[in-house]
DNA sequence: CGGCCAAATGACAGCGCAGTCAATTTGAAT
DNA sequence: ATTCAAATTGACTGCGCTGTCATTTGGCCG
């Protein structure tokens, strides 16, 4: 029994037979053996390691982690959360650093890090895998993972319309982003299905974030003809919106709607509670670590054509949408 | 110029001559040369690895991530992120295989982890050195790190006195957790030291969490003689009694002052904003780090006597708060 | 029963670094 | 200049595993 053989089961190669296969096994189990993941990744090509690189922490941000997480537990692998400040002058070298030291098997992306070209050429360069989480640009080198943010806009703005509204502000998300454009799609191909006009003087930008949105909803509610429901990109910004409404005294949601996108934590905490898109982000995050950890034994590159996964959303209804008074 | 040679000079080692040291230094920067972590883990003793141990992801969990981090990058370190299911019954073996597997110089143990005794023990059984963030029990056998609940609880509840509130109903956290008890105390102590009754039927138990705060305000306010103003142990449930509050239409803050805990997003994603006691996540995070780094090289355990670092916090007064209607 | 091929196993080297200890250089004292 | 200790440097080894390749085993055929 020498310690090849070992090393043959544990890493599950074919050619061991059933009885030592079985032997090892036992043994394994018995001295709770656990093989040691330096020396693995020293002699062999593989790291069990895989980084989730995010741009700035989103309320989503646990939640993908322990969902990727998790999925790599179950395979050996870790997951490595890096921030990278896409503005650093030193933004190259860091990631690249990463990728030496430690010798990453893949790397998922979360947006806007997804369309960043920077990052995409470094990690090409590296050769190293990556998975791109709602990626604006489906033309990228790498499996990308997202869900259908056109389709959701427009049924949400469908939702709105069908309970009588007609004048329906719209927060946009940070310009770039893939979500940012799909959702606006959506809200306006809808919009024009039913034969709405697009009112321009109602359309903001918040960039996704609550003080910006907090910006856009005091515009929006003061316009001559303020609307009677609000479409925010997502739900930071939506919150943005309730909390100014109720700033003003409005009394919701009788006199605004308001929805958000993404089913953030806040959705829930604040009142009314906001009818949103839940995007299935524990089931993104353990199918991109999946991905990584499929691809990386062979490191024989993607199959063809490239895996892009569209995931399916969830319309939440809750209590931040009524009909609009008469 | 031997192989060793470099190693010392990146082990800071001091038997080095300045001039040799200097032309090495210049070489790794001309090179770009990153040492092998994987190497120098299974080589030496130290793994360059620390563990950030949590048991439910909350809001302050990315920043602290974030603090850590950072601190980490600056002298070679990574932090892993984990997730301790203290339920789970292979809870021990979980906690063992990683520390086994990556060999992980520290670990830094968020609340309530900072707190549980199996932890604890399989910790100093590897004697793996660790630091405890906000405990309640300061006899552990490693180092902690907080703010002075107690103090901050009285303080915030003479904000309140001060404004001219005397009845005041009050959220308890989490039992058990050190900031529940801690933030209680201040809280019952500076009543008392204003002579003001505290009735026991505005005395609410949240846990901490958002859906059960609903349920804590919801009677608070339901009660005969409802208080002017809410203590919420946390700023998540201080977001529920604004919730409630704007459900039933009440008027804030005119009718019912809030005040919360920790500052967290969520703070200020409300109408209206919290008045709140502002953790220094980010500076505990990194002190926590460092604490393991500088340890981490001599392994010889901690300095006597243990230090319990209290970190200064602050009262972040916004609108959540004004005096009580005559 | 020998011969042969494929399957299964083991011997060995080396991944890139740090620990050990011996070899070398330096510098101060004589 | 010589001597000797201290300071500095380098040769060598091993960390625990995997890749390579040689060796052994087992099954099947003639």
């Amino acid at each position: 029994m020498s310690a090849k053989t070992v090393s043959r089961v544990v890493n599950a190669e074919p050619t061991v037979s059933e009885k030592t296969r079985a032997r090892v096994l036992r043994a394994i189990e018995l001295l709770d053996y656990k093989p040691n993941l330096n020396a693995r990744m020293l002699a062999g090509e593989r790291s069990y390691l895989i980084g989730l690189f995010y741009d700035k922490p989103g309320a989503y941000l646990t939640d993908f982690y322990a969902g990727a997480a998790d999925r790599c537990r179950e395979s050996g692998y870790h997951l490595m959360m890096e921030s990278c400040d896409r503005d650093s002058p030193q933004f190259t070298r860091q990631v690249s650093t990463l990728l030496r030291q430690m010798r990453l098997d893949g790397v998922i992306l979360l947006p806007p890090l997804s369309d960043d070209g920077l990052i995409g050429n470094t990690l090409r360069d590296a050769s190293i895998p990556s998975v791109r989480i709602a990626p604006r640009d489906h033309t990228h080198d790498s499996p990308s993972i997202g869900i259908d943010d056109y389709l959701a806009a427009r049924r949400l703005t469908a939702h709105l319309i069908g309970l009588g509204h007609q004048r329906i502000g719209f927060i946009l998300g940070k310009p770039g982003h893939g979500a940012t454009e799909e959702r606006y799609r959506g809200f306006t191909d809808e919009m024009r299905a039913n034969n709405l006009a697009i009112d321009t003087s109602l359309i903001e930008t918040g960039n996704f974030v609550f003080p910006e949105g907090v910006a856009c909803a005091e515009r929006l509610l003061k316009v001559e003809q303020p609307p009677t429901a609000i479409f925010a990109s997502n739900d930071d910004m939506a919150a943005a919106v309730i909390s100014v409404a109720h700033k003003i005294g409005m009394d919701l949601p009788t006199q605004l709607s308001v929805v958000g996108f993404d089913d953030a934590p806040i959705a829930t905490m604040i009142w009314p509670l906001l009818t949103t898109v839940r995007q299935p982000v524990a089931s993104m995050a353990r199918l991109a670590a999946e991905l990584i950890i499929e691809n990386s034994p062979r490191r024989l590159g993607w199959p063809s054509p490239l895996p892009h996964s569209t995931l399916d959303f969830e319309l939440i209804v809750r209590d931040s949408v009524t009909s609009p008074r008469p």
